[in-house]
DNA sequence: CACCAGGCAAGTA
DNA sequence: TACTTGCATGGT
């Protein structure tokens, strides 16, 4: 069986079992954006936390969070983790955006996708799953997000080979399946669910387990 | 108690 | 180039 029809066959799986995931977790664009850098090797319900900080503190916005001292952003976004270090990302970040796009999102949005991505890159604490989160979930752009969880997953069943780096298994997708948002959007939250399921249960092939003979 | 979670950059050899 | 290490909280 040919490589696109195995990738298309397991998000069909995943989908059948566990139906559409609404990703991402956020009411807003920048609040989608700023949850990208805050989840860096952090669980998501302590990101959760760190957010509805800065929303009682009235900070969920460019120009509030700008207009915030670094000490006090860390302080707000501490049950995060590495409050100090995503402090400062965020800043660059946000300086980026304010600098070059009149802190305007959707100036970000429209430029050609790799030029966006190269912008998001060059700034200092935003890797390629941080930019490519930003530009799928809160830019609605056709870009699919690797995380640990597809090398995991895609390893075991044979569908990555060792050695292979993010821009290879992300090139893999997109290959492979038709640049639709829709699609990379409900792939990725599909692996990321499949991921914490197996994590808990410690049982990679598990009884009922979704991909039981796949 | 140990281990992990939706990474990234800087340092070392 | 290819590893290793620091960053930090909260849940299991």
């Amino acid at each position: 069986m040919d490589l696109g029809e195995r990738l298309d066959q397991l998000f069909q799986r995943l989908y059948r079992h566990y139906g559409p995931q609404h990703w991402w977790p956020g009411e807003t664009p920048f609040e989608v954006m700023v949850g990208a850098v805050l989840t860096q090797n952090t669980n998501w319900g302590n990101v959760s936390r760190a957010i509805d900080n800065l929303k009682q503190a009235k900070a969920l916005s460019l120009p509030a969070l700008l207009a915030l001292p670094t000490e006090e952003l860390a302080r707000l976004i501490r049950p995060a983790g590495y409050y100090n270090l995503k402090a400062r990302r965020l800043r660059n970040l946000l300086e980026m955006l304010a600098r070059d796009f009149g802190g305007r999102l959707e100036r970000l949005w429209e430029l050609p996708l790799d030029e966006a991505r190269q912008r998001l890159l060059a700034v200092k604490g935003v890797g390629p799953e941080t930019a490519d989160s930003i530009l799928l979930y809160a830019g609605q752009r056709p870009i699919f997000v690797v995380d640990a969880y597809t090398f995991r997953i895609l390893g075991r069943h044979d569908l990555a080979d060792e050695g292979m780096d993010y821009h290879d298994l992300q090139q893999r997708f997109m290959k492979h399946l038709p640049p639709e948002t829709r699609l990379y959007n409900e792939y990725h939250a599909l692996l990321v669910r499949l991921g914490k399921e197996r994590c808990k249960k410690k049982r990679p092939l598990c009884e009922g387990c979704p991909l039981e003979g796949f």
